[in-house]
DNA sequence: TTAATAATTTAACAATTGTTCATATATTTG
DNA sequence: CAAATATATGAACAATTGTTAAATTATTAA
């Protein structure tokens, strides 16, 4: 694919997207996430290295969902996340400098 | 890949770079960077839709040299820019949602 | 129905980013 | 050298993000 192709992509919402995955915590719940088809939010807290409580978690999970990056559903008492844009999780692949 | 394989990755520096490049205008300078091999900060103004001036145009250059994204050459009196790391072209590949 | 657990929300404040404008530094040209 | 051009820098302020802690809602279990 050319890159002159993508000159119509809305780069606003681009960058608006980039700005919410471009934080350490939630580069690791989509690690996460990407692994596991979906996972509560204190199972989060408990796995990432973190240290995030609860209520940041909930934080950067609320604000991943208003971007539509992340769906969620609840089962009970807990509420279940997963990844809803798929192609987000190519960053962590085209970061990388081999991979230039 | 495995996205297994990636959590060693230093999600504080990704997070840095994608920080760095989460901006409309920021992206803008990397598409056109993408096509051509270098330019120059007055022709940058001139061909970017954000109608940004020199002063905000090096702004955002000189934040993208300082993060190993860019990097400039002096010729005269024109700074000539070009990216450094070319992976970060991969991102707006990725980000498609016919990528996923 | 009270207590315990899971998650969210809110409000306050701290920290970082973005923008503007004025000024400074090269570099070339007359 | 003085003027013009190209770029960079710095300081001030606005705007956005990040973090914390307390309060709130929902659900299950005793």
């Amino acid at each position: 694919m050319k890159v002159a192709q993508l000159h119509d992509l809305a780069l606003e919402d681009m960058a608006q997207t980039l700005k919410v995955i471009a934080h350490p915590v939630r580069l690791e719940i989509l690690l996460h996430l990407a692994d596991s088809t979906k996972i509560d939010v204190t199972t989060l807290c408990d796995k990432l290295s973190c240290g995030c409580e609860a209520s940041m978690m909930s934080h950067h999970l609320t604000k991943m969902k208003a971007h539509g990056i992340l769906t969620s559903v609840k089962e009970g008492k807990q509420v279940y996340y997963q990844v809803a844009r798929k192609e987000v999780l190519n960053l962590f692949q085209c970061m990388l400098k081999s991979n230039s």
